[in-house]
DNA sequence: AAAACGGGGAT
DNA sequence: ATCCCAGTTTT
C-alpha cells in the first residue's frame, strides 16, 4: 500500500455517487457558502446544524451581508448551536475577508488556513471542494473509516496519532476530484462506518477491512484522553420589577458562553445553600428596593456540558424599578443567551405572560 | 501535550 | 450513563 490505493478512492466515490444526502451547501462551489457550511458543521451533527445553515445563508446572502451584521445579531441566529467562539470567528473573518480582501474569498489552503476560526480541517474542506486542492480532510468520521479500514490503532488524540491518519488520508485522496473523495469517506463514516454497532455486512470493504479481520471494529479508532465532567452550582438573580423590566448583562472575559447575556448570577464549585448571601440583598435593596426574594424552584435545573455539569438555581428578586437600567420584558428574547436561561424564560410565567 | 469550549442525538 | 459529532484555539 506504499504506491497508491486507488480502489479504495474509487469504491468509495462510487458508493457515494450512490448513496449521498441532497444537502443545500453541496448544490454550490462559493467558497463563502461552503465555508459558512464547514463552520457550522464543526463538532455538529448535519441533522442539527441544516436549520442554522438555512438561516444564516438567507439572512446574510454573500460575505458582505455577514460582515455588515451586527455581532449580537450573529450571536442570536447563532444561539443554541454551542461553540459561540465559532460565531466570533465567523463575524471576525467575514469583516476581514469584505473589507481586506475585497470580498473575495480564498480558495486556497494556504490562505485558508491564516483565516481565523478555519483549522487544518476546514481549510481542506474548503480547497479541495472549492478549487480542486488534493488536500486531505481528517474529521472524526474519517478517523474511524481509516482506523478499522486499514488498522491503525494509534490514539487520534495524539500528535503522532493526527500525522499518521492525515499522511493515510493524504495517501489515499484521488488528486483528480479530491473534493468528491473528501465528501465521500465522510459520508461513508457518517452514514455507513458508524461509532457504534457498523452493519459490517455488506460493507464495501469487508473483504479488505483489517479492523473487521481481527474483530477490533468496536474498538477503533482508539482514544487516549477522557474529559472529566465538573460540577459547577448556578445562582441566577432573575430580576423583576413593577415597571416590567429585569436586568441582563453580558459575559466577558474568556470561558463557556462568552459574549453571550445573562442574568446577574454567581458562579460557584460549591453550593450557595438556600440563602442569597446578605451583601447581595443589601445590593439590591439600595440600587432598586427590593420587595421580595424567592427561590423559583428547590431543586436545582441540571444543565450539562461536555466539559461540565450545571446546577442553576434561579432566584426571584422582586424590585419597585429599574428604569433605564432595566430589559423589557417583551425585548429580552432579543438578546442571545445560553440555552440553560433560554428554557428558563420561555417557562417563567412573568416573562411568558410579557409577550 | 492537554484543556477548554455546547448542545443534542444515538445506544 | 456513555460516546460522539464535517474541530479550533488557548494554555
Amino acid at each position: 500500500m506504499k504506491e497508491k490505493d486507488s480502489q479504495f478512492s474509487n469504491s468509495l466515490i462510487a458508493w457515494y455517487l450512490e448513496n449521498a444526502r441532497i444537502l443545500p451547501w453541496r448544490s454550490t462551489r462559493d467558497p463563502y457558502l461552503v465555508w459558512l457550511s464547514e463552520i457550522i458543521l464543526q463538532q455538529t451533527r448535519v441533522d442539527q446544524g441544516m436549520p442554522y445553515y438555512n438561516r444564516f445563508s438567507q439572512a446574510f446572502p454573500t460575505v458582505h451581508h455577514l460582515a455588515d451584521a451586527s455581532e449580537e445579531t450573529v450571536f442570536k441566529l447563532w444561539q443554541g448551536l454551542g461553540y459561540y467562539s465559532r460565531a466570533r470567528n465567523l463575524h471576525f473573518t467575514a469583516k476581514y475577508v469584505s473589507n481586506e480582501l475585497d470580498g473575495v474569498f480564498p480558495t486556497s489552503y494556504s490562505e485558508l488556513i491564516k483565516l481565523k476560526g478555519v483549522g487544518d480541517y476546514t481549510a481542506s474542506a474548503i480547497a479541495s471542494i472549492c478549487s480542486d486542492e488534493a488536500q486531505a480532510v481528517v474529521d472524526g468520521n474519517v478517523y474511524r473509516v481509516l482506523s478499522r479500514v486499514f488498522g491503525l490503532d494509534t490514539p487520534i488524540d495524539t500528535t503522532l496519532g493526527k500525522r499518521q491518519f492525515r499522511e493515510l488520508a493524504q495517501q489515499l485522496i484521488d488528486p483528480k476530484q479530491p473534493g468528491t473523495y473528501n465528501q465521500a469517506i465522510m459520508e461513508f463514516g457518517a452514514r455507513y462506518c458508524v461509532p457504534r454497532n457498523p452493519t459490517c455486512e455488506g460493507c464495501i470493504f469487508q473483504s479488505k477491512c483489517v479492523g473487521y479481520k481481527l474483530g477490533k471494529v468496536g474498538e477503533l479508532p482508539v482514544k487516549k484522553g477522557k474529559t472529566k465532567v465538573r460540577p459547577v452550582y448556578h445562582n441566577y438573580l432573575v430580576v423583576t420589577s413593577e415597571d416590567g423590566k429585569t436586568l441582563l448583562e453580558k459575559r466577558e472575559g474568556r470561558g463557556i458562553w462568552q459574549g453571550l447575556y445573562q442574568f446577574p448570577m454567581t458562579e460557584s464549585d460549591q453550593p450557595i445553600g438556600s440563602a442569597l448571601p446578605d451583601t447581595v440583598l443589601e445590593l439590591y435593596q439600595s440600587k432598586y428596593g427590593l420587595r421580595s426574594v424567592i427561590r423559583y424552584k428547590e431543586e436545582p435545573v441540571i444543565h450539562l456540558l461536555s466539559h461540565r455539569k450545571i446546577y442553576a438555581h434561579f432566584w426571584i428578586l422582586q424590585t419597585e424599578e429599574l428604569k433605564k437600567e432595566g430589559v423589557d420584558y417583551s425585548r429580552i428574547e432579543e438578546f442571545a443567551v445560553p440555552v440553560l436561561l433560554d428554557n428558563f424564560i420561555r417557562e417563567f410565567p412573568v416573562f411568558a405572560s410579557g409577550k
